[in-house]
DNA sequence: CTATTGACATTAAACGTTTAAGTTGATAGA
DNA sequence: TCTATCAACTTAAACGTTTAATGTCAATAG
């Protein structure tokens, strides 16, 4: 049983394999007759004749593959898409990439120096890397010469595309509709704060805020562990164990909120009653704790359609370099209350 | 700019471009001097030479690539990974991948067609389906000869590697808890039941444990939708709607066990207090909801290790088709009470 | 009647690896 | 001394496409 080449239906179509190749790429500076192209088309069928990709793209290098690279922001901890929201963004790019004939090649390296492997290596057409923080192989990447879209990403001189949200102004937001609540003492949740990084840009939000209020920013009333609910479940022990005194809580993704709320409903602390919670992201996990997380909401799934129109823009000729913030905006739902 | 190949490496080292790809490939059948090695890894190395996986996939006829395929269960609705179990799952399997130099290459077909030309076309060295339910394209996978395993997908005789769970044996031990905590009426809450699918096989473990408890199954207690968290809301709304006779529900997703609890608390219904819930999976959101959610936990994650074993070993000779059932226990948390 | 054009198709040379088969020179066994 | 074996390489033919360059023929223009 042998594969089944161009060759292969060349000869049962009765003519060359370039024609066959130019009939199954509908290549439009070709001119094939209509009769011509229905026997290669027929021959296709009956010989149920699939192209080799491996071939395909050695000779014409494209493969028809867009990395999506996530890195893992704490070494060790492997299980990345439990986050729901690197899960959406998932799903969005994968649709929108698979419209346009592209197939997602996965990649959640332990190392920078992977993706810069699979770029070169696979050689993928084009590659969307979300929250990097700005490192040397970032630089290498620009000597491939394929389009690279930073999502949540933040650098100094942003070669590439980016795609992302204005995390200063989300983190202000956030604690500005705590503040208009009435409340004073408000804590920060969040991951590691790295320079650069989404959730050190949410913190400055967070002391915009306080400082435009006229609040100082207090160490104890910061939180900073790793994007996980079971963190959130720690700072809510540890919370308590300080003795509460805040009494409102920004947390930088709803994993956290959710984790956050669950860890003191566990140690008697209601929310909203005896402390507000407000979340970022608006996924799916806002929706589905008690009390309903009030939340940053942002359009994740636009996110992934961005990317991969950025990319696309780039494959058909398109030189400028985009950019693109997407809007944010408070949810109100349950989690915080007037004081 | 060049690309660099292996000839530029071959040239450097001063040696032929077949002792270069023995080196590379540090193939035990060849015998090169450590000398010779020496001086083409260093080549290699100033010269940063990555090799052209499309070259290498065209001549071998391996590409390191393993195909995940997460069919779309409801046309239209794109965003699968929203659902915190297919994150799980897919965190876990390209891990592994990973550990044994394997990429993930994703996709989420909206029809049968896509994955066989994914696999053909592509020509992945193995294939992980999540979910199929047995139909025509599964068996013209046959033809390919590569390794294939199925999780969680239910096939009269098969011919495939697969890991799952005993889906029958977890409806009646969710069933059975409930009715060991003194529930009679039971409401059973699901996707669609198609013959075959994981969701029907619960749904027999439930007519089991209501049978041998001398239970009727009672049509008005089948809430069968869409596996999503909206349609637990909607469901949740019928319930009170119809009076809410039932005092416990079987959710067979914790998505929507966590959705259910949700539209109750909504609608002034108290979980556990008013109707108790059990679910399914304990993955994130399990731990998650308020009240922490009851729920037969499963080990995702083994899963998906499981998967790419058995896809290594295939690849590395081994013939036999294996199959591993991973166990299932209660986890009782808040959503059930007794009555 | 020849030259030009355009439509349609073919030829053949890459693309960058892998690998079966061969070469070479040295060592060992008979 | 002659053959066999072996280590250490090399040669060169694939693998299955794409695509620039070219060819053929009929129709049209001059």
């Amino acid at each position: 049983m042998k594969r089944v080449s161009i060759k292969d239906v060349a000869e049962a179509a009765g003519v060359s394999t370039a024609t066959v190749s130019y009939v199954i790429n509908a290549r439009p500076d070709q001119t094939i007759s209509p009769e011509t192209s229905a026997r290669v088309l027929k021959a296709v069928r009956e010989l149920n004749y699939i192209p080799n990709s491996a071939a395909s793209s050695l000779k014409s290098k494209k493969t028809n593959l867009i990395g999506l690279v996530i890195p893992q922001t704490e070494p060790g901890k492997e299980f990345m898409f439990s986050n729901p929201f690197y899960g959406d963004l998932l799903s969005s790019i994968e649709y929108s990439a698979r419209r346009e004939g592209y197939h997602i090649l996965l990649s959640a390296p332990d190392n920078g120096q992977s993706y810069i492997t699979i770029a070169r290596n696979r050689g993928v057409d084009g590659i969307i890397i979300v929250g990097a923080y700005p490192n040397e192989w970032l630089d290498e990447l620009h000597s491939l010469s394929i389009p690279v879209v930073l999502i949540d990403t933040y650098v100094k001189d942003p070669v590439y595309h980016t795609v992302g949200i204005d995390d200063r102004l989300g983190g202000r937001m956030a604690t500005e509709y705590l503040l208009s609540r009435g409340h004073r003492d408000i804590a920060f949740l969040s991951g590691q704060i790295e320079e650069h990084g989404v959730v050190h840009k949410r913190f400055q939000g967070y002391k915009d805020a306080l400082e435009s209020a006229g609040l100082p920013v207090r160490d104890e009333y910061l939180y900073t562990g790793s994007i996980s609910f079971e963190y959130a479940e720690q700072a809510a022990r540890e919370m308590v164990a300080k003795g509460c005194r805040e009494t409102a809580v920004f947390a930088t993704a709803d994993v956290m909120g959710v984790g956050l709320i669950g860890g003191l409903h566990n140690l008697g602390v209601r929310v909203p009653d005896d402390i507000s919670v407000i979340g970022f992201d608006d996924g799916i996990l806002a929706k589905m704790c008690n009390p309903r997380l009030t939340t940053i909401h942002q359009d994740i799934a636009e996110k992934g359609v961005t990317a991969i129109r950025f990319i696309m823009d780039s494959i058909s000729g398109a030189t400028d370099k985009q950019e693109k913030i997407l809007p944010l905006s408070v949810v109100e739902r349950q989690s915080v209350r007037r004081i």
